[in-house]
Parts: C-alpha cells; sequence; structure tokens
DNA sequence: CCTATTTATCTTACATGTAAGATATTTACA
DNA sequence: TGTAAATATCTTACATGTAAGATAAATAGG
C-alpha cells in the first residue's frame, strides 16, 4: 500500500517522474496546510487575528510604514482584487488601516496602518517569530537553508510552466 | 533590503535561528499558495472543479471506493466538521458522491462516490497528475526526493510542538 | 437502569477565497 | 483630438474555511 491516492489510476499516463512529483505535490499541499493551521490558530488564541490580516500588516509594516496601493498590498500577500476590498473593508472597519485616494492617480487607493493598526502588529510580530522558531525546532539549520533553496527552485518551475518566457525576451 | 518583512521589528527577540526559521516560513506559504494557485487554477479551467472537491475524491477512490465515514473523509483532506458538512452538502447536489446511515453507528454517515463521480475522478486524476509532473518539470528527481523527506521533517517538528507528546508513550 | 461524558455530525454565524464583470481613469495611438 | 485598450479597484455571487455550540447516539461508571 503506498501514501498516495492516485498512483494506481489506470488513466495515469508517464513515467515514475510523474508519480515523484505527484508525492512531492501531496507532502508540500499537506505540510503547508499544517503549518498554516498552527500558525493560523496561534495568532487567533493570542490575538484574535487571521493569517491574512497578519500579512496585510506585515506588508504595510515595510518600507516603513508609508502608503501602499491596494494593488501592491494583493500582490504582496497573494490576494485577489475582490478579496483584498472586502479585507480591507474589515480592517479598516476594526481601526486596523485606513484609505485615501491616491493623489497620483485617480483610479487607484492607498492604504496604511493606524496606530492601533502599527501597536496591534509590534504586539503580534516578536511572539510570531518566536512562535515560528518553536514549531521548526525540530529541523536542523542547515536542513532550513536547503528547504529554502529548494521551495524557491519548486515555485519557479511551477510559476515558469504556467507562463513560459518566450525563449528571447 | 531583505526579503522578509519581520526581519527588523524592534520587538523580535531570539538568536539567527528564529529568522532562518521565519524566512523558512515565508518560502513554504509562499510555494504553498503558488502551487495551489495553479493547480486549483487548472482543476477549475479543465473540469469546473475545486481542489477541494478533488480532494475528496481522491479519499473516496482509496481503499477500492467503498463507503467511508464523514470524519475519516474530513480527517484525510484536513476539513473541519463544519466545512466537510457544507461541501459534501454541494458535492451530492450535484451528483458526485451520496450519503447513507452508518449501519454500525446511529450517530455517523457514510460517504461513497456515485458512479458520475468515479467517472469524474477518472477524467480528473490523469490529467492532473499530468499537469504537476509538467509544472515541477524544474525541479530534479534528486532534489524532489530531498524535498519530500524535508517537508515531512517539517511537518513532524510542527505537529510535535503543537501537542508534544508525555516523555514515556 | 440511570446519569455523565465522549463521540460524530450538523447548524449557525461569519471570515476569507475565487470568478466574472462593472466602473472610472489613464495610456497608447491613429 | 478622439477612440480603443489597458489598468486599478470595486461589486456581486458564490465556494470554502474556522469557531462555537447544538443534537443525537454511544460509552463508562455508579
Amino acid at each position: 500500500m503506498t501514501a498516495t491516492a492516485l498512483d494506481d489510476d489506470a488513466t495515469a499516463p508517464a513515467g515514475s517522474d510523474d508519480l515523484l512529483s505527484l508525492r512531492l505535490w501531496l507532502q508540500l499541499m499537506k505540510c503547508g496546510k499544517t503549518v498554516e493551521a498552527a500558525a493560523g490558530g496561534q495568532l487567533h488564541r493570542e490575538h484574535r487575528q487571521s493569517l491574512a490580516r497578519f500579512d496585510v500588516l506585515s506588508q504595510l509594516h515595510r518600507l516603513g510604514g508609508g502608503w501602499q496601493t491596494v494593488g501592491d498590498v494583493a500582490d504582496a500577500v497573494m490576494a485577489s482584487s475582490g478579496n483584498i476590498t472586502s479585507l480591507l473593508d474589515r480592517m479598516a472597519a476594526d481601526g486596523l488601516v485606513r484609505r485615501r485616494a491616491n493623489p497620483a492617480d485617480r483610479r487607484s487607493h492607498q492604504i496604511a496602518m493606524t496606530d492601533a493598526g502599527r501597536a496591534l502588529f509590534g504586539r503580534m510580530a516578536g511572539g510570531h517569530a518566536r512562535w515560528i522558531g518553536d514549531a521548526l525546532d525540530g529541523v536542523s539549520e542547515r536542513d532550513k537553508k536547503r528547504l529554502i533553496e529548494l521551495l524557491v527552485k519548486v515555485r519557479r518551475s511551477v510559476e515558469n510552466a504556467a507562463s513560459p518566457e518566450p525563449s528571447g525576451s
């Protein structure tokens, strides 16, 4: 008996490389879900905030906390335009961020943290980094460095397969 | 300028190991999101189905496609009880799965694929494995094997930190 | 047998995500 | 200039996720 749900499917085509890729994909999804659930649970228990909100505050914290466009924030946290709108609406309703019209482009809106948002992020960030350090305590420094490199390779491969560069760019 | 949003936070505490862990966490989240969005997009384009539905069908396909309890399916796809209920409701409304009372335990319900669900899964599985193989084509076989091992290590570390085993089990 | 606890699922409320398309504005160009 | 295309955000509809607690049935202990 194997660890995957797909490895014996009659319509499966190619060689053993597809099977290895499938196993990698399954482990990546499983690991990602596990880490995300654990980290999200920690943020919810300690601060009643979601990972998505923490990501937005982290991005707004970068570059000194100045105004950033909605699109820049959406790209940074990998949220769709429809999604970031409602997320920022709720965060603004909770007094964590505020909007203003972009003075340079009237199509565009900008976002920044409020004082309350900055204070909340200050309380969250240190504890979150410490929690992650504890959670990854069972992984050696060498393995962490190798993993970071390999994860970047995977991401590049997937992004490249999704929209391959024309050969002469 | 660095790659993270947190590395210069004044409240951050410990040594360089927390920073390395933070970088690993960021890459893991980013890689997971990228791969999930790409795979989900492929399933939506080709079959108008979500990754969550594909996961459920994969799990039901295991063990020969017989009846499984709602709880077993929920555990396998890492869904909460409230979540799996509505997901299975929609899949049942689309004629992909069906429910029955568990003859051995009247608290429990069981789930199996319908013929339509089995047919849909057959069409999805091969193409999905092939798509994943293409997407991970830029990663060497050796790197894939190392990554699988390392991801399992990470997951074990996080699970262990979340609920550490008592010393003598 | 009776009651308390545990277990399995469902219900409700709400947060977060995608998809598709509307709106307003800017940009490119004939 | 005028018009088409691109861009940035928002709106709407709906799918998927969590949290908290209700419900029903099984189980444990008296």
